[in-house]
DNA sequence: GCCAAGCTGTCATAGACTGACAGATGTCGT
DNA sequence: ACGACATCTGTCAGTCTATGACAGCTTGGC
């Protein structure tokens, strides 16, 4: 969260939100700065001059601060997938949801911060252990995305393959997305665009061919 | 890898397999028992009478122990893959080699211990870390298999986004397999059906409407 | 049998994380 | 304003994972 204007009843409550936001403020600076693994919690509590076991009432690890944001992004396309029209076919509401949240984010809409939304991107492409952590959040919040898609196909999730599929599917969408974007090859130059194409390909259906045209058969 | 007979030369090499395997055994009998968390590394050392320092010279970390079967399982799908007539479509080579490779482990051929790989399965199911693990393992993984499908497809991973948006599916059939055995549900046996089936929906494209009324799911 | 190379154990260390307790600070009723 | 109460915080002590350094033992080649 960057910028959620529910102002807290009490002071203690404030200052817990002040709190919270300076850590996750100096432990991106720091991550900027010297990487994830280099930056100790010691550093980050120190910057804020708490002590590090403050840090660790306000996150449950080092990965809990970096993935802040990514919790975020998740419940921001959650709920945008709410908020799409009943008459879209499922897949296509969840391209719509994932493309309009990224694209939010990039453009720094929604009290996101695009050099924060970077400096993410940047961790779990540099670091094994955000990478790991944030793969083990997205699978859990997939597990929210399930039960969505299926209220939405009108479906039971306990009884119907399906959408477990698409919510996988969709997951795999940005996987591959954060995949071309960081190997840094194709003509995209953003996430968003990436994204879209990636869920367009996955709509349509994966029949494609081995060994492109009319290649004779090797044995 | 649980039984391969390929004897190292020296006394030593045997030694260090033999090291290997019961740290492997010993590790796993442990986190049976005790869970993977509650489970130290000086106590599977002690198992085998070697040191904590020793077993990290083996192991790069704990989970690595855990996830050595998971290697084994997807270096053996991308051999299944290859060895695919080349007249078939990308999809369906990759879903028989992986239903294949499952099926395989299910009963205990090519080597895989079935009991083991039960325990893997109820590993990643209760222990978030082996579950991080096992996501980011898989993550490294799939760069391989995105390059030996492009392959296939005879297209540059470079400049193309489908090989990528391919092998981010097939991981996520796994996926959704995995989560739909794991919650109980479904008709499905065993996780080889429900690989089957999952690659079956993204293989036909997933253009489900949402919630019309009246509409029963097919088969 | 000897020597170099590779394994192993011991020791020391850093860093993530947790429980327990005491002191400081905010909150609320009166 | 003042005291009772809840909550937050720092300090301390401790566990566990993981790594570097060094010394001693085992193995393989000669």
């Amino acid at each position: 969260m960057t910028a959620t204007e529910t102002p807290p009843v009490g002071r203690r409550e404030r200052k817990k939100q002040r709190t919270r936001e300076a850590l996750i403020e100096a432990a991106f600076t720091l991550f900027g700065e010297k990487g994830f693994d280099a930056t100790t919690v010691e550093e980050i509590a120190d910057a804020v001059d708490v002590s590090s076991r403050t840090f660790f009432r306000y996150f449950a690890s080092k990965e809990d601060v970096a993935l802040t944001f990514q919790a975020d992004l998740h419940d921001a396309v959650l709920r945008s997938l709410a908020e799409r029209p009943a008459h879209e076919p499922v897949m296509t509401a969840l391209r719509r949801a994932a493309v309009g949240t990224v694209l939010a984010c990039e453009r720094g809409e929604l009290g996101f911060d695009p050099s924060r939304f970077r400096c993410l991107m940047d961790l779990v492409g540099d670091s094994p252990t955000v990478l790991a952590g944030s793969l083990e959040h997205a699978q859990k919040k997939q597990s929210d995305l399930t039960r969505a898609v299926a209220a939405r196909m009108g479906v039971d999730p306990g009884e119907d393959l399906r959408p477990h599929v698409v919510a996988a599917s969709a997951v795999s969408a940005f996987q591959a997305a954060g995949d071309v974007i960081r190997c840094g090859v194709l003509g995209f130059g953003a996430l968003s665009e990436a994204v879209d194409a990636a869920f367009a390909l996955i709509e349509e259906g994966l029949n494609f061919p081995s060994a492109s045209g009319g290649v004779s058969p090797p044995r």
